[in-house]
RNA sequence: GCCCUGGUGGUGGAAUCGGUAGACACGUCGGACUUAAAAUCCGGUGAGGCUAAUAACUUCGUGCCAGUUCAAGUCUGGCCCAGGGCACCA
């Protein structure tokens, strides 16, 4: 029996404990079914759950249930990226240990995930910082290592001084740290990459295969890879015999124009190129270069500083002595850390020209040249011998062509991309599997000893260096190759190494032989659907994306992308804002699961915007969804006895009341599964739930004109669409109803094509393109009879007399319009 | 500067193909029920004009300006604003 009120916390805990006991929603691997891959993009373990988790899971598991209903075998499962800084910092400052903090996060967090009701696998439950996890992350980069695709180099690298480790390009925003904020400077360091720029062409080019990718994050991706095709140019220095400076340029076609060169602070030839007059000023240039952070660097922006090296290059076009100078607007890690100066058609050159007085030639006729300023458009050559006249895109061509004859000169592809550094100086991460022999140098550890286990013994409380250094028996091994006495590699991955695979651990996250079964990832991969916060639209999902190819190229999978359709949720704002806990207007998922249970804020999150977009989190909003959830038990309560699970009635029988409640509910059946189908609008489909159960207690209005039967049809139906959001109420009436099965394992409802449309219409009369009138029809009357109908209105009468009748344009069902002069 | 996304009532938002702009809510106003309140149920609610307040009628209205069309929130061109990304990238 159902109670006359619902309420939420007493039954959502009921079925909670039944659904911990049976795990319903275990997903087999041999199936008749076809696959279908739902996944959410896996939490780290902060402490709790927010908001933007809610929204994000909540998303996926209507997604999950929904494809479940239309006969799929649903891949839904979660797990933990759990390795990470805050785990080292929470060791740090309460001489915690990372591993009990994090396991005990997890463990809370996965109760509130539970609490969600999320139609999870939990059996496949993967957790990155345990070691039968990162054991394979370690053999991953084993693999990577033995292709080539990993390899240590020493190189300036973005030194976070708060979080006490280097940070990858794409982890630095606006010159700060992703995870503190605080400023990043340059440090010189021997690290470990992965060599991702090796696919920079192919990450761009397969951005177009992602059909189901918005258009933000590609572009985003498309801009971070940052192609540019141009040429190398290179000059001969006219001091030093044998010496040459190639430059990389977009703009050969303004070759002409060049009057002088500039190399970076850090260009690898610089002290050669500098005479010893300039050396003073030169080095000091350079030592106050190096002390600027990325910041200074970027503030600096108008300002161009530089001094001459006092050298010089000889302009094979022309033969014109062009002085160089050291600039550190020239960049040392883009092109070939030189750029030639053509001060007339490039902005740069033009400020810096005009500051230390270089001359300037213009070497492009357009519109609106003016001596005094700088012309970057395009237009003729000029000035440039045998090349001019011709456009520049054709100069380009043709002058780089003759420097390739003349053997100064190619074409070149230019990536702004950078290889992912991946070495971290922290303790709470996967330890990278390398030791230094004395006798073979750099040696991978064997596979067989894997994982290498991160030590236990460390001190948690130094200061300036990684915790890991503290062990005293970490850091000696033997050499793999030889035996002798060798040291580890101290430093840990990169977190976003464990989550660029954490998708196919699913697949088979017992397997103690591989990582992965070949056959059962690509049966299951890519992932059909995946959702996830727009913040890893170039973190995140780029490395992911290497990592699949890389790993195809390993031998390891045959696919070429991991994830066929993304989801980019929007945030979770409160009042406006961003939800943060500085503002102190955050959201507890505990309170509002405890005041109005799951189900409202599932129906909550979904309700109010579409999936992509932010959304405001409301009060008065979680209350209406609150009621309506009340509203629709309510219904079922009061119906319960009268609600036949076996319902049968023939719709020609039906009276035009029955006849009407049968063909709102075919509508809502339709709308709703075209909605979800299209681009996921949930908002639409919480609408079209309250349509349904508003025209429903429409129908019941009348206690004498029920048909019992349509009425069961009705409520069943809606039932059934509202669970994939409502689960538990669901689930409880269901079973209250008396049903065998759970609501979740029955298949979604069909709607009839012939039943899913209004038996009348209201039809639109226009004359001239406004509305005259609006007359309620039947449904699929011919053109002519509409024009007829139409005609005889007698308020179209009025608007059309003395007129002449140019044209009638007839649209079905919808409108007529009477043109009239 | 370049690129992406968006701009619709007091608010969130809706509107397959170009075809009733504002679905569904929130808020608000009113009514029923109640001794009263809460809850619930029912109804009004884009702006202006005309009316006596209503009904009826009518004009305007989807960031701005043009255009295409019988018909434009939707298509085309130009611009403005907001959010996000990239940026001394040669």
């Amino acid at each position: 029996m159902l109670e006359k009120e619902y309420y939420p916390q007493k039954i959502e805990k009921k079925w909670l404990e039944i659904w911990d006991n049976e795990n319903p929603y275990k997903t087999p691997n041999e199936s008749d079914k076809p696959k279908f891959y739902a996944l959410s993009m896996l939490p780290y373990p902060s402490g709790k759950l927010h908001m933007g988790h809610v929204r994000n899971y909540t998303i996926t598991d209507v997604i999950a249930r929904f494809k479940r209903a239309q006969g799929y075998n649903v891949l839904h499962p979660m797990g933990w990226d759990s390795f990470g800084l805050p785990a080292d910092n929470a060791a740090t400052q309460h001489n915690a240990d990372p591993k009990t903090w994090t396991l005990s996060n997890i463990s809370y967090m996965k109760k509130q995930l539970k609490m969600l009701g999320l139609s999870v696998d939990w059996d496949r439950e993967v957790t990155t910082c345990l070691p039968d996890y990162y054991k394979w992350t370690q053999w991953l980069f084993l693999q990577l290592y033995k292709k080539g695709l990993a390899y240590k180099k020493t190189a300036p690298v973005n030194w976070c001084e708060k979080c006490a480790t280097v940070l990858a390009n794409e982890q630095v925003i606006d010159g700060k740290c992703w995870r503190c904020d605080s400023e990043v400077t340059k440090k010189n360091l021997s690290q470990w990459f992965f060599k991702i720029t090796e696919y920079s062409d192919e990450l761009l080019k397969d951005l177009d295969l992602l059909k189901g990718w918005g258009d933000n994050v590609k572009t985003m991706q498309y801009n971070w890879i940052g192609k540019s095709q141009g040429s190398i140019l290179k000059f001969k220095v006219k001091e030093i015999d044998g010496l040459e400076i190639p430059v990389y340029t977009t703009r050969a076609d303004t070759a002409y124009g060049i009057t002088y060169l500039v190399v970076a602070p850090e260009y690898k030839d610089i002290d050669k190129l500098t005479t010893p007059e300039n050396k003073a000023a030169v080095e000091q240039y350079r030592s106050n270069a190096k002390k600027l952070s990325e910041i200074e660097r970027l503030s600096t922006q108008r300002i161009k500083t530089g001094v001459p090296l006092g050298t010089h290059i000889i302009n094979p076009f022309t033969g014109r002595v062009c002085p160089i100078w050291v600039a550190d607007y020239a960049l040392v890690d883009y092109g070939t850390g030189a750029v030639m100066a053509v001060p007339y058609h490039d902005e740069r050159d033009f400020d810096f020209a005009k500051k230390y007085n270089l001359p300037m030639i213009q070497v492009i006729d357009g519109e609106g040249f003016d001596p005094n300023k700088v012309y970057v458009e395009k237009g003729k050559l000029i000035n440039s011998a045998q090349f001019d006249g011709l456009d520049c895109e054709e100069a380009k061509k043709q002058i780089t062509q003759y420097a390739h004859d003349n053997g100064f000169g190619e074409f070149k592809t230019q990536f702004r991309l950078r290889d992912w550094l991946i070495s971290r100086q922290r303790y709470w991460g996967a330890p990278i599997p390398i030791v230094y022999c004395p006798n073979c140098g750099e040696v991978a550890v064997d596979e067989k000893d894997l994982p290498v286990l991160l030590p236990t013994d460390v001190d948690f409380s130094v200061k300036g260096k990684s915790p890991i250094e503290t062990s005293p028996t970490f850091r000696y091994t033997t050499c793999p190759k030889c035996g002798a006495k060798a040291v580890r590699d101290m430093d840990t991955m990169d977190t976003f190494v464990c989550s660029s695979w954490y998708y196919m651990r699913y697949v088979d996250p017992k397997n103690d032989k591989e990582c992965f079964n070949r056959d059962l990832i690509n049966k299951w991969l890519p992932v059909d659907q995946y959702v996830g916060g727009i913040e890893h639209a170039v973190l995140h999902l780029l490395y992911a994306r290497f990592f699949t190819k890389a790993l195809r190229d390993c031998g390891l999978l045959d696919f070429d992308e991991p994830f066929k359709n993304l989801l980019t949720q929007g945030m979770v704002l409160k009042d406006g804002s961003k939800m943060s806990k500085s503002k102190g207007n955050t959201v507890d998922p505990d309170d509002i699961y405890r005041n109005f249970g799951a189900d409202t804020a599932r129906l909550f999150i979904l309700s109010d915007s579409p999936p992509a977009r932010d959304f405001d989190w409301t009060d008065a909003g979680v209350e209406g969804c609150y009621k309506f959830i009340l509203r629709v038990y309510r219904l079922y309560s009061k119906y319960q006895d009268k609600i036949n699970l076996n319902y049968n009635f023939e719709i020609d029988k039906l009276n035009k009341n029955d006849e009407d409640m049968v063909r709102n509910t075919h509508i809502a059946i339709k709308k709703i599964t075209n909605d979800i189908e299209n681009e996921f609008q949930f908002n639409t489909v919480i609408s079209r739930y309250r349509e349904l159960t508003n025209s429903i207690y429409e129908y019941t209005k009348d206690e004498n004109k029920i048909n019992y039967e349509v009425l069961s049809f009705s409520l069943l139906t809606l039932l059934k669409l509202i669970s994939p959001v409502c689960v538990f109420m669901a689930q409880e009436i269901y079973c209250e109803l008396g049903a065998k099965n759970s609501i979740h394992l029955e298949s979604w409802p069909k709607y009839d094509e012939k039943l899913a449309q209004n038996s009348a219409v209201t039809l639109v009369v226009q004359v001239n393109g406004k509305v005259r009138d609006k007359i309620d029809v039947e449904a699929n009357l011919d053109n002519l009879e509409l024009e007829k109908i139409a005609k005889n209105s007698s308020k179209v009468q009025e608007f059309i007399q003395g007129k002449t009748i140019v044209k009638t344009i007839v649209v079905p069902n919808k409108l007529v319009n009477i043109v009239a002069k």
